[in-house]
DNA sequence: TTTTTGATTGTTTGC
DNA sequence: GCAAACAATCAAAAA
């Protein structure tokens, strides 16, 4: 056995909630072809391109953070993140559309800055490709900062178009 | 000491 | 179009 780290955070409690259904294929593992084999699922050295941009965190994944406060905070015993994130899940689910909204909304805010510096990401791999490449010093000087310091966004705001 | 793992869902991305 | 990777988190366990 050697199956999951002694840690046994999960236990046998899968089988409850089961993962709706296996999700994709149980996890991520078995890496196809996608890429060439990840020898690690994070990047551990760095190797890659530190500049890239992470990808925004879905609508799940925003609601998980102030989640992860509230429920640290009525189980501060509980230090598994796999509590948290199974708590959050079963929650999500039972959450409706009206209470995802707002997560829903900053997600989309997050994607949309995340499309931005793709686009500013995109543009340096170019430079960079015509060798040149010296001075990067221009960095993404754009950022915006505003929503951040707008502070009032919060709920949704968007609206936009559909 | 360093790295991985575990668990969640959604989004992204490569083929 | 599908399937897999990866996004945060953090402490414990393994190498």
């Amino acid at each position: 056995m050697t199956g999951g780290r002694g840690k046994g955070a999960v236990k046998n409690t899968t089988t409850a909630l089961m993962p709706a259904d296996e999700r994709k294929a149980g996890k991520r593992k078995a890496p196809v072809g996608r890429s060439s084999i990840p020898k690690a699922k994070k990047e551990k050295k760095a190797d890659k391109d530190p500049n890239k941009p992470k990808r925004p965190p879905s609508a799940f994944f925003v609601f998980l953070e102030e989640f992860r406060i509230t429920f640290k905070k009525e189980n501060p015993n509980v230090k598994a993140v796999s509590a948290v994130g199974k708590a959050a899940g079963e929650k999500w689910k039972s959450m409706s559309e009206e209470d995802k909204a707002p997560y829903e909304a900053k997600a989309r805010k997050r994607k949309a800055d995340y499309e931005k510096q793709m686009k500013d990401y995109n543009k340096k791999q170019e430079t960079s490709a015509n060798g040149v490449a010296d001075d990067e010093d221009a960095e993404e000087a754009n950022d915006e900062e505003n929503e951040a310091s707008g502070e009032d966004g919060e709920e949704e705001d968007d609206d936009d178009e559909d």
